[in-house]
DNA sequence: ATAATATTTAAGTAAATGCTTAAGTATTTG
DNA sequence: CAAATACTTAAGCATTTACTTAAATATTAT
């Protein structure tokens, strides 16, 4: 990407599975830098660059606590991926009753 | 991404906008590549390496017909991320709710 | 003040991505 | 059969990505 677009976009953001699992994590909690990497065989200095990307999108906010920096989920940006989605959702739904009514007929 | 993933990842397929707009596109109907490809600014090939990424993710199928080759939507992968992003549409209700609640409440 | 902790920023790198042009491969038409 | 049409495949290239390690910054504890 970013030949036009860049680090806005939430469709990149959540393209990486590093990132999907971090937001993940944040759904029990806001949690610093440290304890979110936890699970991560990856240094820490990556998750904290994956924690930027998504900061810049707005999935996620930073708090500084003394010396820790804790991160909060926003969810909100994921409403352009759901109403993206569920067009869709509601093309392969009318299909499957496109052939559900097709079997009733049989 | 596919340091460990690779092209078999619904979110990285619909993370560009190009591979979007064909999918939106796709959903007026089948259309053989010289059509599907007519917006774009970019080379035929172009189109054509970005309909093979959908294809390996099972969002597009082909079906030849003379010498034109047919895309056809198929949404249902789509569900992948349907269920993953519903997680947090259920999130940001119950966030929304509670604002709601303590509104109510002033 | 010094050391320890928590995290970011910087610099560098290998791999992947999105494109391009040139060269195939089928199929159909003249 | 030769030329045209509709594509794909191949090769190459600039950018971007996801990392790494080393150095910087900020805060707290000794």
């Amino acid at each position: 990407m970013s030949r036009t677009t860049a680090r806005s976009d939430i469709f990149h953001a959540i393209a990486d599975p590093t990132r999907r699992a971090i937001l993940d994590r944040l759904q029990h909690g806001e949690q610093p830098v440290k304890q979110l990497a936890e699970p991560f065989t990856m240094s820490l200095p990556a998750v904290s660059q994956h924690l930027q990307v998504l900061c810049d999108v707005g999935l996620v906010t930073q708090q500084r606590c003394g010396r820790q920096r804790i991160y909060r989920l926003n969810p909100t940006p994921l409403k352009e991926v759901s109403d993206w989605v569920s067009q869709y959702e509601q093309f392969w739904k009318t299909k499957l009753d496109a052939l559900g009514e097709y079997l009733e007929e049989q």
